[in-house]
DNA sequence: GAAAAAACTTGGAGCGCTCCAAAAAATTGT
DNA sequence: ACAATTTTTTGGAGCGCTCCAAGTTTTTTC
């Protein structure tokens, strides 16, 4: 491949001469400039190699995205949640002209992708692995971390999630619900996990990682009406499992109102329940978590507590961009109300 | 920043060695690896700067996709075709483990965004425009067009749109419809333009670019039942264009069928059908095109001439990532007949 | 214990570019 | 016509890395 020297040469100027042509035409003088052009055509030279430019200017004009924990880049195309989330940050990025990056990781390689990513800034998913974080931080480029609080000195946007979860059981708990049954996420893969108190399983402790802000507004909530989430079955599944909803029912049958952390998880209940011949919302109610578009298409259509995900996605792309002091912001929650719950049945 | 050369000489030993800590560490004695990770340690070095090595080899381990025409990168997370399509390039990069880079591009700058895209290869989204093939072919990676063909020296992935169209409308035919109206894409953007023969219109005569070859099919199944396209209003609209349905129906109202060249032209109409109380398939049979996922959750689910759109962006992907001889590969597609379609009232 | 073989380390070359201060050329003013 | 000014062009420096052939050290063999 010629080079900007091998045009220079051929046009009887400097690789700087060249350089300019092509990056300030303005700066040469428009005889020469011609003759450059004619010179490069006859080359085949199309412009500079980016690659030169990269290790000379260090810019990339991209910015990254790392999907969370167990994603692959095809996940995020496929959850609802994530293609809404990357919506935003796409915003943003065409707004700056940049390229988006869907950066490639399993979970051994995480790590090594963030220190080889060809991006200016990125963005981490959902993940409270303080690996990654240090790992982001060594490449000393901006980055902002989702759902997850890295200290003062790390960019970070996450949702009121106890507030949203506190909603959700108010408004349960307003409609006379009282017997409750709790969808949580599951953070290591494998097959649901189950916490049923009084029957073997011995009650819920801790532990429950990037979640537990979501369960601290459950339990507010179960409080005050004087229950304790310590009484209340938790099953938690991995994001994507698609039999929650069948676990829940089985287990917990006696529930008249489940509380989700997904819209996900709350439409495999209100799948199951379907396939159960169970009326939702007069005979179970179930609350979602995110304010997905998908959660106002469903039969019926979903309560659930809302989020801006998209501009979640925009805002964190914007603090990569604006590459400024840390930042850590908390986004409000709502409870939108809708067809899937109901006064529990006499 | 510290530098391998940084490293090497707290350490006292060689750039190279200092290299081959990080990417052979076998060929580095035990006591020295030792030494010079610790010596990174202390300087706070995390590993070679991937712009050194971008420059050295000249591999970046990321696929580029360019959406076509109009579209912003967001717009390829907006709409179901291109969403599904760029799932199936997401499998391949996860499977390839590179990177997927959504490029950014308005029309000015895309042919300077595919020279400096860092990428090993690229996918341009349907696009004929002969000057960015030139610009790709010019920077002499592997790339991909999708639904446009650039002689055999350029890969390409197209579908066999001729099939499908005549497809459809020998579905059509064969129910009893004999009035059509064919919402077909405008290219270029701008409201929509109508062709309503002995309507002072004018009948039409080409120009139709990508889109020719699906009313090539038309034209067929047409002239196959006796009547000729010529004959039948036909309305172009750009892709996203939320009016293509009233229009359709309000300046065709004497059609009992209308064949389109999107699902999402025909979900327009289905809505404004609702929206003016016409049933759907009783009063007025639809056809879409693509048969993405949205097709079969509309009401009533849509007659569709679908492809397999995911399986199309892998092909594509993997045809980058094998960097082999031109191909061209056209794609099958299939009648999905669903409730959109029936006989057309007496 | 010396020679042969194996294991490890070195440093030069080169990837292609852009910036910038200084030099050269062209233009302007008197 | 020459100095002063403005416009253009130049080429060195340096970005950070990896490969590889050659050199050095260590281990093995007899």
């Amino acid at each position: 491949m010629p080079t900007l020297a091998d045009v220079g040469r051929l046009a009887g100027v400097s690789r700087g001469t060249v350089s300019n042509v092509f990056n300030h035409p303005d700066l040469v003088r428009a005889d020469v400039r011609q003759r450059v052009e004619a010179a490069a055509r006859q080359l085949g030279y199309d412009g500079p190699d980016p690659r030169g430019r990269v290790l000379r200017d260090g810019k990339f004009n991209a910015i990254g995205f790392m999907p969370p924990g167990a994603y692959a880049i095809a996940d995020v195309i496929r959850s609802p949640y994530m293609r809404e989330l990357v919506l935003g940050v796409s915003i943003a990025c065409d707004e700056a002209g940049a390229t988006l990056g869907l950066i490639n990781g399993t979970d051994e390689t995480r790590t090594s992708a963030i220190r080889e990513a060809l991006v200016d800034g990125f963005i981490l998913g959902h993940s409270a692995d303080i690996d990654l974080i240090t790992s982001a931080q060594r490449r000393r480029l901006p980055f902002v971390i989702l759902e997850s609080e890295a200290g003062p000195n790390v960019n970070s946007i996450r949702i009121d999630g106890r507030s949203g979860a506190l909603a959700a059981v108010r408004h349960l708990a307003a409609l006379g619900h009282r017997r409750f049954a709790i969808l949580s996420i599951r953070r290591t893969s494998g097959p649901p996990i189950i916490h049923i108190p009084g029957r073997g399983k011995g009650a819920i402790s801790a532990g429950f990682q990037l979640d537990h802000e979501r369960l601290l507004g459950f339990a507010q909530g179960l409080a005050e009406v004087g229950l304790s989430i310590n009484d209340v079955p938790i099953i938690e599944t991995t994001p994507g499992e698609p039999s929650a909803g069948a676990v829940v029912l089985d287990r917990v049958p006696e529930a008249t109102a489940i509380l989700t952390m997904s819209d996900w998880q709350a439409i495999t209940v209100l799948d199951e329940a379907i396939r159960r011949g169970i009326n939702i919302p007069e005979q179970l109610s179930v609350v979602g978590f995110d304010g997905t578009a998908e959660s106002a298409r469903t039969t019926p259509p979903l309560t659930t507590v809302a989020q801006d995900i998209a501009r979640k996605g925009r805002l964190a792309a914007d603090m990569v961009f604006a590459n400024a002091a840390p930042k850590q912001i908390i986004m409000p929650v709502e409870l939108v109300v809708r067809g899937s719950t109901a006064r529990p049945r006499r």
